[in-house]
DNA sequence: CGGACTGGGTTCTGAAAGCGAACGCAAATG
DNA sequence: CATTTGCGTTCGCTTTCAGAACCCAGTCCG
């Protein structure tokens, strides 16, 4: 298959790979979730290329999930890239890679914690029934298909 | 920075990362947790070349996600990779790229539902405080370093 | 005013990763 | 035997990437 095909399978697991499965792109988010929004800092910080960089900035933001603007900084305009609403919503799947990397990949224990502000818990992700709320784990999903399949 | 060095940040969304972040690994998870298991049905479902199925299947052996194992099919002993615990826990993260992909690259609807066996309500994922339980969003999270960081 | 610095990129070149096709090999089948 | 099937490996070519150099505009420094 061609390097770019994946977006246009009709599967909401493919499509957003396409998107995002690579190297960089998800560590660039994860600083932007960590309050970066300027090139240099999203470079030093991440430690990719700046001509990489510059094409995964690109990417986000013709995707609507950063959105590059101009402000005024003291006496220069400068640029940020900030996440939209889209790349807000980005959040848990950040959350799912960290609650595996902490439970797989650290054996010391977490690097970071990730704390209810209000009340000093954990944030941590469940797989739900939006109806019966029980948790649910692989054996408890069936998986049929829905109306998108319809048109593609 | 040098391309495989991600796994060594210690950061645990940078960790995954490193394993699970490219335009393969994580389709050919999607495949394991629909029931696919041996070589031919990976690279026929999945699309990716022969070559790059087996290094990608060889590494996740290696990392323990996937177990490979010899089995009796009628009358030739047959090679199957199977999901391991380890890696039935990225089911998050599948399901985490599958909420935003629903939301927002179908626009005609998902094109699968997932659904809870028993009760036919939709699976999906939230974020919680495991303490008091309340639906957090990015703003209601802080982090701060954990036990990892120290010996690092 | 002229020169250096800084933020934010773009361009260039060699190295690495990826693709498809061809090949290898072992077991079963005809 | 010759063929097929399942499961990879090897080979040659193309695409992507890292790192360094370069560019440009605004600012600061003397």
């Amino acid at each position: 298959m061609a390097y770019g095909d994946l977006e246009h399978e009709p599967c909401s697991i493919a499509r957003p790979v396409a998107l995002l499965g690579d190297r960089w792109t998800l560590i660039v988010l994860r600083q932007a979730f960590a309050g970066v929004r300027r090139f240099e800092e999203f470079q030093s910080t991440v430690g990719l290329s700046r001509s990489l960089l510059s094409v995964r900035l690109g990417r986000l933001v013709e995707a609507d999930i950063l959105e590059r603007s101009a402000y005024r900084d003291e006496r220069r305009t400068r640029h940020e890239y900030r996440l939209t609403d889209k790349g807000r919503d980005l959040y848990p799947v950040l959350m799912a890679l960290r609650t595996w990397g902490d439970k797989y990949l650290a054996p010391d224990g977490p690097f970071q914690v990730y704390r209810h502000r209000d009340c000093g818990g954990r944030a941590e992700l469940r797989h739900v029934c939006d109806r019966c709320g029980t948790q649910l784990s692989v054996r408890d999903v069936c998986v049929e298909a829905g109306p998108g399949l319809e048109r593609s």
